[in-house]
DNA sequence: TATTTTATTTAAGCTTACTTAAATTCATTA
DNA sequence: TAATGAATTTAAGTAAGCTTAAATAAAATA
């Protein structure tokens, strides 16, 4: 499988996996920066290795195989990102950067061994689900995103869903950790933002962060 | 970088280093498994981007920045295999498969962070010198093949240099381990072959090991 | 030195993964 | 429902990295 096969799917199934699902045609071509053009030609050669559902002008949908594939290379995605953290203390940002490309040229064999030492994790230090070697994956419905959490509630940072530098380094340096406990002041409608407590601290979150902070009620 | 202009030049270069170097185009090819005409494709495009000089007809070169690039990627295999071999405890035969691949996909900061880890080692698990981040490289020339080491000497196993599988399992269940000293018994000629000793053991090794086995005189 | 063998290059062609531009289909709305 | 605009597809073309087959140059040998 080519790197570029590889990202197909894998931006297919995590666009497929966003309450708002979008995976058409000129979506997931954005996503990937490559033209329309490219990635109609993508989904017909996909389509005719079963990777992919295409059917002119509808939306894309993974095959069965095509979400296989998906599933190990956000897998191996997602250990690394675990491993890197672990042993080298990379930042949250520079995980994913450097995941992104690892993910593609490393065996079935590697992965297992780092899933192993690191005590086959469930979740990456984003709060991502890690798949299975069988391709199980763990779907916590009671996560909810922050713009939708309810004010005047408790809640539990479980997953940081953003790729930005600029997104972890706010969430770092306003204790806005995984596992991290929240305040949820009150909800604002027009902009969309959400005011919060943590540690005694206040702030003001727009809705293009709290969509990427993932909570649960605290218990 | 693409993969296949990194692992060009990595070739020329090892082959540069090698006793009878041999850096013919249809050696290069043959390493690269690929045909004669496609590298000689390759070399005139990298001629005309500075990185490796070619004349029709003659064996090929490094130009300068074809052998930075070189060290570069060696830099990244090395450091990489003796990261696995340390936190995953591959074997040497699986540290060098994954690094071939990984060594193509990894950024100047990260293998900068996997060298800090390691405390800046100057050898890989295999003996082979780990180029620094400006290019530097040990070449220790008190190395000598095993298959020209004179009989009736103590010596120190330096390098192991092969890639195959056999021959590392070979090393590992003989006792043949970087570090561990070894008896030189007799040369014999015809076949090439030598006969040493190591911790009682007696082993008479063909010429298509000891030349893989790089020693140096015991102090 | 002439001939043969081997190495290298040239030529033509293929696949993957893209591009831009033009044509078509779909969805919306007047 | 007909017109408009947006999304999608088709068409034509490009670059990288290969292939095989034929032509040519270099090296080896008789």
């Amino acid at each position: 499988m080519t790197v570029s096969v590889e990202n197909f799917v894998k931006v297919i199934y995590k666009q497929s996996q966003l309450s708002k699902a979008d995976t058409r045609l000129s979506t997931i071509a954005g996503i990937l920066n490559i033209s329309n053009a490219a990635a109609t030609d993508m989904a017909r050669k996909l389509a005719s290795r079963q990777l992919v559902n295409y059917t002119k002008y509808k939306p894309l949908t993974l095959a069965d195989k095509g979400k296989e594939l998906a599933l190990k290379v956000l897998r191996k995605h997602r250990l690394w990102e675990t491993f890197l953290y672990k042993t080298l203390n990379l930042s949250l940002h520079q995980i994913h950067i450097e995941a992104e490309q690892l993910e593609h040229l490393t065996s079935d064999y590697l992965a297992n061994q780092i899933d192993h030492y690191l005590g086959s994790p469930l979740t990456d230090p984003h709060g991502d689900p890690i798949p299975a070697f069988n391709g199980q994956i763990e779907t916590d419905q009671s996560h909810t995103q922050l713009s939708n959490a309810k004010a005047a509630n408790h809640y539990t940072v479980a997953r940081l869903s953003g790729s930005e530098r600029d997104f972890f380094e706010f969430c770092t340096s306003n204790g806005l950790m995984i596992g991290s406990t929240l305040w949820v002041e009150k909800q604002i409608s027009s902009p969309k933002m959400t005011e919060i407590k943590t540690n005694k601290k206040k702030i003001l979150l727009h809705e293009d962060f709290t969509k990427l902070i993932f909570v649960k009620p605290a218990n």
